[in-house]
DNA sequence: GTCTATAACGTGATAGAC
DNA sequence: GTCTATCACGTTATAGAC
């Protein structure tokens, strides 16, 4: 987004090269047990060339996480506040595709849950994440549903807690489910793409039960 | 559980104290982020007592991570296996109990998901996880009721992510939950505990949608 | 068993040649 | 901009006195 230098090629630049292996690394291992060196040879570069560009290591991470972050609640707002799908049509588009984007990047919900933990006031001054979801067309949509005695469960954030559990703690408690069924990676990803279409079916049984 | 020693006090001995202070603050930053100067501090006990009695930090951390996770699991297999209750009668339990255990021990997901995930194969052999949840009284029961044609989603695995899903995923999202949602610690658990009572009914609800 | 002092090692960061 | 060599520091682990 930085175009003031103009760099000559944006994605396989030095500097992107390491942003994008410490994306890697950061996601899959977190701050604590990420290794610069871990980073330097993912990116094929020399350890020098990563404080050479960033700094430093905790500078890195903060760019990273911010990226990802931000990348990751735009999707979700994107959806949320399309003002031309129903109620119910959103649930439909937004388990569809969540499951698919974490599919290509399973690793991102725990490693915010867990660098938020350690880290709760920093990322909220930077992203309002309140405002995208609490504020968002869909949030309107569930009061007047709710107004109009359409909807029992008590309450909007009881809503969100079940639709997210529903979507990501699958993805999150991979490895543990895994190991208690026994399924292997193509049969545990097949289970989780026909919740695609499941996850509508049983918020709306939630929301009428 | 070692009693060919005999203790002198089980609970305030050195070794003891050691393991509590570990747990705690294994639980809190997972082994990476941990040190052993915290766990001294934490236990009030000179830092070179840790190597006295445990030898390395990574002993004492398998000793902490086999016995959370033995402990988190028997709770669970005790509910599962009760051959006196239910299927919705253990649903309700189920949610009851397991969210008390968890607002007493609000980390213990979150390391169990993040240190499973650092080494997958290590507990599987030594917890036979896989056996206590799809061979229990549970599993059978539910297996009955599919038969019977009295539930119609597809699966115990699926039934075992929305269930977890539902009563853990608030715990691990929490940090996340309370900055989008502003709700203060006591409001939070508040919702939580509404959840209690909520939870068996959406269960019920998803099995016959 | 418990302590102080220190060794041994790993990791983040920098100096300086090219 | 990129590399090699090295520093500086924090952390784990141990030696040895008491």
């Amino acid at each position: 987004m930085n175009t003031d230098k103009l760099k000559t090629a944006g994605d396989s630049s030095t500097e992107e090269k390491i942003k994008n292996a410490a994306r890697t690394v950061f996601h899959k291992k977190g701050f604590a047990a990420a290794r610069t060196r871990d980073i330097a040879e993912e990116a094929g570069i020399n350890l020098a060339l990563l404080n050479y560009y960033f700094r430093s290591k905790e500078k890195l991470f903060n760019i990273v996480m911010l990226e990802t972050f931000q990348s990751f609640f735009a999707s979700v707002s994107s959806i949320f506040n399309n003002p031309d799908s129903g109620f119910e049509e959103k649930i439909e588009q937004f388990a569809s595709r969540y499951i698919d984007l974490l599919f290509s990047e399973p690793e991102i919900p725990l490693f915010i849950i867990n660098e938020i933990r350690n880290n709760p006031e920093e990322l909220i001054k930077n992203t309002d994440i309140k405002h995208a979801v609490f504020q968002s067309v869909f949030a309107q949509q569930y009061k007047i549903l709710e107004h109009e005695g359409k909807i029992k469960e008590p309450g909007f954030i009881n809503f969100m807690m079940n639709l997210m559990g529903l979507i990501v703690f699958p993805f999150v408690a991979a490895p543990l489910l895994k190991s208690i069924s026994g399924l292997t990676d193509e049969q545990f990803n097949a289970v989780i793409e026909t919740r695609k279409k499941l996850i509508p079916v049983w918020m709306k049984a939630i929301l009428e039960a």
